[in-house]
DNA sequence: TCGCTGTATCGACATCTATCTAAGCAAGAG
DNA sequence: CTCTTGCTTAGATAGATGTCGATACAGCGA
């Protein structure tokens, strides 16, 4: 199963938070995926997947990285696709997980900062 | 007190996570600082002092812009004060608060995405 | 078919979080 | 000095979260 999240608005992003006051509306789609983003662990298993080899990395190889239990990061999975930061795909035996570029571009550039004011 | 937190070690950061690895130390300096951002009040009040004419915003300007009492958005500053996300002073009465670009800067560009993979 | 391995879900627990009301502190006005 | 206003802190409470062990499901191989 893909995706088992209620669709995490993909368009709604992108203008800088300096550059327009953020409506309640994008603020409400962004805030779970920068919480999401909120946990040490979740960071790195986002890092491990990006920086994959082949773009994907299966559970088997990000479980034994932290010191924690297959279920627990089998939730911080869960998390991550639930946010719309990550995407998973089953292959036989194996579960491969990858990143939504997209959905972390636009994180990116809504902390975009026009210039160091100081 | 311009800053009551334990000092979020600024320096940290700024590989982006596809091109290697994040490390632990950096994935525990970092989740905070997304972990604040992740509530849409909060990202709504950054966007707030971000936008600010003058650079910085007034908490008696920021807290009618919500349904919530005083005390609350009081909170909410003090998680982003101590993610580093942001900084005050007290002029007078009144106390005013700023983005720390650099610290936002940072990341941002953690989650920069190298190319769109499709 | 049966069992083995890799993941996900379930239920439980301790901890953390968002919010409120009430109270405290700081600065200016009278 | 005292009152008022702006903001923060303290304490309380309902709900969310991270973690685990136990269990269930999905595929592969014998």
């Amino acid at each position: 199963m893909p995706d088992a999240a209620p669709a995490p608005a993909a368009a709604v992003c992108c203008t800088p938070l300096a550059e327009q006051v953020l409506p309640a509306r994008q603020a409400q789609d962004l805030a779970p995926a920068f919480k999401a983003l909120g946990d040490p662990v979740r960071l790195q298993l986002l890092s491990q997947i990006a920086t994959a080899d082949s773009g994907e990395a299966c559970v088997c190889d990000l479980t034994p990285a932290f010191n924690l239990t297959g279920p627990t990061i089998s939730h911080h999975l869960k998390v991550l696709r639930e946010a719309g930061l990550i995407d998973c795909e089953r292959r036989g035996t194996w579960v491969y997980y990858r990143v939504v570029p997209s959905r972390i571009a636009a994180l990116s550039q809504l902390l975009t900062v026009p210039a160091a004011a100081s």
